[in-house]
RNA sequence: GGGGGUGCGCCGGAGUUGGAGAGCCGGGCCAGACUGUAAAUCUGGUGUUUCGACUGAAUAGGUUCGAAUCCUAUCACCCCCA
């Protein structure tokens, strides 16, 4: 099949099209097409939170590992540089010099993960800094407002990512309210066009906690909204991975299938597998970035903890089959040095090593979906990525 | 040479009026956790043990019902004088 040619011819008409299924699995490949270049799916994007990956730098991410887009954060942008700055610099691309696709998710997170410094009323949510204390209220509309300054080519919906264990009650009232802020949401992103010129695509967000019901009824509610990227939020926050899996399953039996899937925050390289096993495009996670700079290395051997005595005097090439030429050119013990002695050259060795195994595993995924052999290939690898070292 | 002071656990610090030390703070070391980033962070462990306990306050003695604390000697280090 001639990628080129029909992701060419479609272009003007789709950001989403839909290149190969597989038989035996709900494994796609595809591409997302912005004006700032494509992405092939299955995709990992990388967490650039306060407009930078922590840790490398941007032409580390875009010619040293050909990572596709990144993302960035509403609340955390808008706390700092602030929407001053973002306007004058011309927008996140800009500002930070990347001219690849970018994706910002819409400050849900933080009314889950800043959950006792925030509010949240019908209106909106009121959060109260975590960096001075001082109060910032969040609506739909102010937040369709934020993204556009910041200027994505992908933008999130502003929901409530529930918390776990969440009871269904609680989880019904927030999902229907979630549900009402999209309206808000789609309304205010129809009132204004873009501000630095190019198109931005709004995605909507399943939510309903571990509920199928709810999980359902969500799924059903979003695929009303016209878009070319649907998320899954409200997962990977503590529930046993077969219920992010149950609900990942459910959520794809029902999102357009000709549209991308984004399942937020997921995951582990596992995760990631099972869940393009499931039918998921698009990933993204702080993990592999975290991870690294707390010393937890993925490689193709299994995991590596860095900081570990046992590989004080291992002088052997980090990742000997890794995907960047850091892998080879320093050894075990070199790294674990770095983090011995706390130098950061050793969190930006691993960063880069772990969001390169990443990409990588992305690539090999949406290879073997594209000749039909995800099923056995994943299986294998499933072991691999097992394996402690 | 004389005088004074201080000595504890891997390291540093605090604490000690003769009344239960495997005990405090920091570091190091050893592990673990981390999922739309309040995170180069956080948590736990760090004498021996058969899990009941045992040993333990520089070393060796002594006084005492009881000593890290008081006494003697020795050793080490620090300060002052010569």
């Amino acid at each position: 099949m001639d990628e080129c040619f029909i992701h060419t011819t479609i272009l003007a008409l789709v950001s989403f099209q839909l290149i190969h299924t597989a038989t035996s699995t709900k494994a796609r490949a595809g591409i997302l097409s912005t004006e700032h270049g494509d992405v092939l799916t299955p995709i990992f994007m990388p967490v650039g939170t306060l407009g930078t990956v922590k840790k490398l730098q941007q032409y580390e991410l875009s010619e040293e590992i050909q990572a596709d887009i990144i993302l960035g954060n509403t609340y955390h942008l808008y706390l700092r540089p602030g929407m001053d700055l973002m306007e004058r610099s011309g927008g996140l691309h800009k500002f930070i010099n990347w001219d690849r696709p970018i994706l910002t998710d819409s400050g849900g997170y933080q009314v889950y993960s800043l959950g006792d410094r925030r509010k949240i009323t019908e209106e909106g949510v009121t959060f109260a800094s975590h960096i001075d204390g001082s109060k910032h209220h969040f609506t739909p509309e102010s937040v369709m407002d934020i993204q556009r300054v910041i200027g994505a080519d992908v933008i999130m919906a502003f929901d409530e990512c529930t918390p776990y264990p969440c009871d269904e009650n609680y989880a019904r009232m927030s999902m229907h309210m979630t549900h009402r802020w999209l309206e808000r949401c789609f309304d205010q992103y129809a009132k204004r066009n873009s501000i630095h010129g190019h198109r931005q695509i709004l995605a909507p967000i399943v939510q309903g906690s571990v509920y199928p019901s709810l999980r359902k009824q969500s799924a059903e509610y979003i695929t009303r909204k016209e878009s070319d990227v649907y998320a899954i939020g409200g997962l990977s926050v503590g529930e046993p991975h077969e219920d992010m899996y149950a609900m990942t399953d459910l959520c794809t039996s029902i999102l357009p299938e000709s549209k991308a899937r984004y399942l937020m925050g997921v995951g582990t390289p596992m995760n990631l597998l099972e869940c393009i096993d499931r039918g998921i495009d698009m990933f993204d996670c702080v993990l592999p970035t975290r991870n690294a700079r707390h010393g937890l290395l993925y490689t193709n051997n299994g995991i590596i903890n860095i900081k570990n005595s046992k590989w004080k005097a291992d002088f052997s090439q980090l990742d000997e089959t890794g995907a960047h030429r850091v892998d080879r050119f320093y050894s075990k013990a070199y790294v674990r040095h770095l983090f011995s002695v706390g130098e950061s050259l050793g969190q930006q060795i691993a960063s880069l090593h772990n969001i390169a195994f990443y990409l990588r595993l992305m690539r090999e995924a949406r290879a073997h979906i594209l000749d039909d052999t995800f099923s056995s290939w994943k299986k294998d690898k499933l072991v691999q990525l097992a394996i402690r070292l």
